[in-house]
DNA sequence: AGTGCGATTGACT
DNA sequence: GTCAATCGCACTA
């Protein structure tokens, strides 16, 4: 059932990156396509690759997205077009890792949440300093630690070849649940958090992921 | 220059 | 289950 047991060759051939053409060009839309899909981080040394498992979208005109106080500084990622990484610095501790959404101009984005580990399992554990497969990269700040991302990567393009990039699915996708965000305040009432339903690397309590 | 606040995590009862 | 650490960012003065 967890393809993180497949051999590393069978998996690395099954994984293309995506064009941004196959994205969809709504925020919501996009954050419901990329479950299931791979996220492929090429370091010196191998790769490291997980199925996306769960993701936020921020939608255009949400209280609760970066990009709702308009261009600044730190946000100008999620403004630029679809398939761009976004990667902020959170509570003093971790990055969070986003996909850009919409149109160059227009700030929107999907977090994502937590990866079913594929390629490269050893050198997420290095990167994590844990072992425990369901905990490499549960959560969001763990993701990105999994994958060594920080600000390095702010601004890249996903769908471009390099370092980190998006690809298509290893299997079958299951059935998508919908729920709140998690850990926000403003627009909290939106079902906008999407996850792979029974899939055991998803983040957050049990209550959110029935 | 000072203030308030998190799209979290890990430690702890 | 609860809770505090931690610091960059945006905003005010």
């Amino acid at each position: 059932m967890i393809a993180a047991s497949d051999s590393e060759a069978r998996v690395r051939a099954r994984i293309r990156r995506l064009r941004r053409s196959e994205l969809p060009a709504d925020t919501e839309q996009l954050a419901r396509f990329l479950i299931g899909k791979t996220v492929v981080r090429e370091t010196p040394h191998g790769r490291i690759s997980g199925r996306i498992v769960e993701t936020e979208a921020y939608i255009v005109g949400d209280a609760a997205a970066h990009a709702f106080i308009g261009l600044t500084r730190r946000n100008r990622s999620l403004f630029l077009k679809r398939g761009h990484a976004y990667v902020y610095f959170a509570y003093g501790s971790c990055y969070l890792l986003n996909v850009s959404s919409e149109v160059r101009g227009v700030g929107a984005g999907v977090l994502l949440r937590a990866l079913e580990p594929l390629d490269g399992i050893a050198l997420i554990a290095r990167n994590r300093g844990v072992t425990r497969l369901h905990d490499l990269a549960r959560g969001p700040g763990r993701l990105a630690e999994a994958l060594d991302v920080d600000l390095k990567q702010d601004g890249l393009d996903l769908c471009a070849p390099g370092e980190l990039w998006l690809g298509t699915a290893t299997r079958e996708t299951g059935a998508i649940g919908a729920s709140l965000r998690i850990g926000i305040t403003r627009d909290a009432h939106r079902e906008l958090r999407f996850y792979e339903r029974g899939n055991p690397f998803v983040s957050g309590p049990r209550s959110l992921s029935p």
